[in-house]
DNA sequence: AATAGACTCAACCGCAGTAAT
DNA sequence: CATTACTGCGGTTGAGTCTAT
């Protein structure tokens, strides 16, 4: 024999939306007598409900210490995050977030988070460049960016936007270059047997940095990274996790870097590292097949002026100045030059 | 102004691990 | 030790609201 039933007759208690009366019951009663069991709590409280309803309103909406109003960036950011890290765990991702619900975050990720990571061409699943057909159903609407729309688009919070204030047309070139850069990610990953001409067509677009003369080191595995999620923000900012001895968290805003390994990752994630994975932090590896992020989206880079040119010969990340910005589009030329298909003629215009 | 479709989010459902008997 | 309920979690639903036409 076991226990007895929570519920002895289901069909007899309330269901459906909570009335602000019984939400009045189970407040006072919680305040009275403290959290204990859930099974006995209904009943002492003279509310018609499960105890397991009971429970779900508590703490998805009574509870006093539960945070109200719209999701920070940095909020977002810290979601994509742990996403990448933790999956669909989200009680594990509420408790880096105080204030917030699991079913709240959860929610929030199916009706907002999801759409963004997959309206940029990131597989909200694996936190990686999509590389399915589903990517060209995003090039359509990163090719319609326009300033005026990206108040409504997931890019409107990069620091980019703030560049296009000066020059409108970046914009969507920025858009197709992100949607490149995704592409060329995928082919360097998946693509064994001719591994070279993307990397010397990546670089001759500036997608790849230059390392000491030495672009994108073929000779090692480039499938290497393939099982490491991506990390990513929302402010596009999308590279490999560092859970690898060869991979380091970058914050901008004090210059630290950080060591994670996996086990860290997955078991403590605490308070103080929450803190060094701020919006201005990024993810940066060591490891030379990977391609760069196209732009890095930190915060630093608050005007066009900002986005720095040049690669950075130790990480490998890549930013833009006007100068770089120049080259990238040269190397566009000469792609068009060498006699490509209209579709890219296309693409670029 | 009316309507349909899209979106949001509170609440429910069902499963798995845990605990009581 | 077996049985069965409890608890917590993730997935799903659907009523209410918003938006576009």
């Amino acid at each position: 024999m076991g226990r007895s039933p929570c519920c002895n007759d289901v069909s007899e208690l309330k269901k459906g939306p909570w009335t602000p009366e019984e939400d009045e019951l189970l407040v006072s009663y919680i305040q009275k007598n403290g959290l204990g069991s859930w099974r006995a709590l209904p009943k002492a409280a003279g509310l018609n409900r499960c105890g397991k309803s009971c429970r779900l309103r508590w703490t998805n909406y009574l509870r006093p210490d539960i945070k109200r109003g719209r999701f920070t960036e940095d909020e977002e950011d810290m979601i994509i995050k742990l996403h990448s890290v933790l999956g669909n765990k989200w009680s594990r991702i509420a408790a880096h977030l105080p204030g917030r619900t699991d079913n709240e975050i959860k929610n929030y990720w199916n009706t907002h988070l999801r759409k963004k990571l997959l309206q940029m061409g990131i597989d909200p699943v694996t936190h990686k460049p999509r590389n399915d057909l589903n990517l060209l159903a995003n090039l359509s609407q990163l090719l319609s960016t326009t300033p005026q729309n990206l108040g409504y688009n997931p890019l409107s919070n990069w620091d980019i936007n703030n560049a296009l204030r000066i020059q409108p047309n970046v914009a969507a070139e920025v858009a197709k270059l992100q949607v490149l850069q995704n592409i060329f990610q995928i082919l360097n990953t998946s693509n064994n047997s001719s591994p070279n001409i993307d990397h010397n067509m990546a670089l001759n677009l500036g997608l790849i940095p230059n390392v000491n003369g030495i672009i994108g080191n073929n000779n090692n595995n480039n499938n290497n990274n393939n099982n490491n999620p991506m990390c990513s923000t929302s402010q596009g900012f999308y590279q490999a996790p560092n859970y690898g001895p060869n991979q380091t968290i970058v914050d901008h805003n004090n210059n630290n870097k950080y060591d994670y390994t996996q086990e860290l990752y997955n078991t403590s994630l605490d308070i103080n590292h929450n803190k060094s994975l701020s919006s201005s932090t990024t993810c940066e590896t060591l490891d030379e097949n990977r391609l760069p992020s196209l732009v890095n989206f930190s915060p630093k880079g608050s005007t066009i002026n900002q986005i720095e040119s040049n690669t950075n010969s130790t990480n490998g990340s890549c930013v833009l100045t006007p100068t770089a910005t120049a080259e990238l589009f040269e190397g566009w030329e000469k792609l068009l030059d060498d006699g490509n298909s209209d579709f890219w003629k296309e693409f670029i215009n």
